[in-house]
DNA sequence: ATTAATGCAAAAAATTTGCATCCGG
DNA sequence: CCGGATGCAAATTTTTTGCATTAAT
């Protein structure tokens, strides 16, 4: 039931459906954040000539289409993740890793706040940067 | 009151205040939002012959001591910003203005958060992106 | 005097773009 | 077929680094 097509079919009937397309949609799968440079290795697994640019003119198009976010966390390359829901990260300065965090009070009273200022369209990204259990111990 | 050394001394004994590093931190000061580049620009009006390396190091070292923050917005180059407080930011996919919204609420929860996480020396960064009222009608 | 900080220029990293070709609809 | 999508390579943009020199403490 979570073939490729489940995403793809949210782009304007122009846009074509490539299988490195398709292919960038599935490493994306999982709730992951890739870079696009992760993202072409992995597409290259199925589809074994794609190039750099495809993939980042590909990640535009998703994002501006609602399908993907990206996320500039830190200094190093962008990381790109599928629109899940609402949701905001938890990031850890020591051991660079990053959580999801799935809870909304807080995409809501942001929400509200730029609705109240007049804004539409409105997106919230949250990025909470920390050290973690681990790090703090270790 | 508010000369230089206002935050300079905030930095460790072994830092030294150079020229370059002074008018930096005087290029931030007021709230503003700047790019490296415009920071170097700002920068050259005092110090004639800096150079962008200067820039990025200086940044570097002024937000490891916590004097400057950075913000990765959409996808051009970071921008800087002295940490005045809590805020947050509010930016227009439209006109690409970029507005501090001074509200602690959202912070507060967020720390909570991953305070609750065991996460410490946290450092929240909210961003939400829409259409501000003047883009939405024109 | 020490040694951190700077300037310069080159390198690295990340992203974008032009163009001929290819292929999905 | 037609026009959008791709590959390739070159160009941009942004940031980092090495090293000899300068200057803060």
């Amino acid at each position: 039931m979570e073939s490729t097509t489940v995403a793809t079919e949210s782009l304007p009937s122009h846009f074509r459906v490539t299988k490195q397309r398709a292919a960038v949609l599935r490493a994306l799968g999982n709730g992951v954040h890739l870079s696009a440079e992760t993202i072409l290795e992995r597409v290259r697994d199925e589809v074994p000539g794609v190039s750099l640019g495809t993939i980042y003119r590909t990640l535009d198009i998703l994002r501006e289409n609602g399908l993907v976010q990206m996320l500039s966390i830190g200094n190093s390359a962008a990381l790109y993740e599928t629109a899940h829901g609402t949701h905001h990260h938890l990031f850890c300065r020591g051991c660079r890793a990053l959580v999801d965090v799935r809870r909304d009070e807080i995409g809501r009273l942001a929400r509200a706040l730029a609705s109240d200022a007049g804004y539409s369209d409105i997106e919230v990204s949250l990025t909470i940067t920390g050290r973690c259990t681990t790090c703090t111990s270790g």
